[in-house]
DNA sequence: CAAGAATACGATATTAACATGAAGTTATCG
DNA sequence: CGATAACTTCATGTTAATATCGTATTCTTG
C-alpha cells in the first residue's frame, strides 16, 4: 500500500510529533527509535524539510523538529511526498482504458472508485495529531 | 495500487473472458490488445495457466483461454498471484507496531483497517464476469 | 513424417527503489 | 578560536521489478 520509504517518513513524523513541547530529536536517535537506517532516513527527513514538514538544525544543539501542529499535518501531506496518493494520484481504469470514469462509471469502476477513495480519505483526513492520540499510552519520546 | 505485473495479468484475462464461445487467443493477439510487451506477457500468461486460471495449448492452434467462468474468477485469484492482497497479505500496523491490531484496536488502526479492507473487499468480490458486462458495449474479441 | 506455428523456459539487460559510505558545511560550546 | 556534533550532499552499491532475447519443446497440418 506504501513505498517503504513514505512508512520510513511516517514513523519518523509520529516519533518527532511525540517529543514534549515541541523539542527536537537527532537524526541518529530517530533511526534508532524508528528501526530505519540512518543515512537512508536522514534522505528522508532533509525531503520533509524541503517540504516545509520539519525544521532543522546543524551543530551541536541540532535535530529535527515538527515545522506544524501535529493536529494541522495529514497523513496525505507526509506520505504523497513519496507515493502517489490522494488527490494527485493517477487513479486511473484498472483495465487500462484512458477514457473511462468520467461520465457514466460503470459498476465496477464505480465500486473501485468507491474503495480507492477509502485509502484516500483516509489519509487526507488522519492527522499525526490522531495518530498521537492512540500511542499515549505506550509512547515515549525519543530523546 | 496494483503493480504493474498484476495490472497486465488482469488486462489479459479480461480480453480472454471477451472471447465469444471461450475460444482461445495467442500471445501475440493479447499483448497486442492489452499494450503489454510480448515476451513479458507470456511469462504472466504462463504463471496463470500454473495457478489454474487459464489453459495454453501449443502449435499451430493453440493459444490460451480461461480455465473457469469468467463469474466464478474474482479478481483476486488474477492479482494475488502478482501482488500481496486480500486475505493473506501481511495488512500490518501503518506505523510499525508489531502487537498492535489484536484486541482494542487504536482509532487510527480502526479506520485503517476500514479502508484497507474496502480495498481487498473489493478484488476478492468483484469477478472478471463483472468487469465484462460493463465492456459489453465497446469490447471486442481478440482474435 | 516434415514444416510451420505456437507456447515454455532459461539467460540476460534495464530501471527504480532501497541503502550505504564518506567528505563537506554549519552551529554550539568551552 | 578550535573541537565537536550535527545536518548536507554526492557518489556508489544492492536488490527486486520490469523487460528482452534466443532457444527448446510441442502440437497441428499437409
Amino acid at each position: 500500500m506504501l513505498s517503504g520509504t513514505a512508512e520510513y517518513a511516517l514513523r519518523a513524523v509520529v516519533c518527532l510529533a511525540r517529543q514534549p513541547d515541541g523539542q527536537s530529536a537527532r537524526a541518529n536517535d530517530l533511526a534508532e527509535a524508528t528501526g530505519v537506517p540512518r543515512n537512508y532516513l536522514g534522505k528522508i527527513l532533509h525531503d520533509l524539510v524541503r517540504a516545509g514538514i520539519l525544521e532543522s538544525a546543524r551543530g551541536k544543539k541540532g535535530g529535527f523538529k515538527l515545522a506544524v501542529r501535529p493536529e494541522d499535518l495529514t497523513l496525505l501531506q507526509v506520505v504523497s511526498l513519496f507515493d502517489n496518493i490522494g488527490v494527485g494520484a493517477e487513479r486511473r481504469c484498472l483495465m487500462g482504458r484512458p477514457e473511462c470514469g468520467g461520465a457514466d462509471p460503470c459498476p465496477v469502476h464505480h465500486r473501485w472508485k468507491d474503495a480507492s477513495e477509502a485509502i484516500s480519505s483516509f489519509f487526507e483526513e488522519t492527522t499525526v495529531g490522531d495518530v498521537l492520540s492512540d500511542e499515549r499510552r505506550e509512547g515515549k519520546p525519543v530523546a
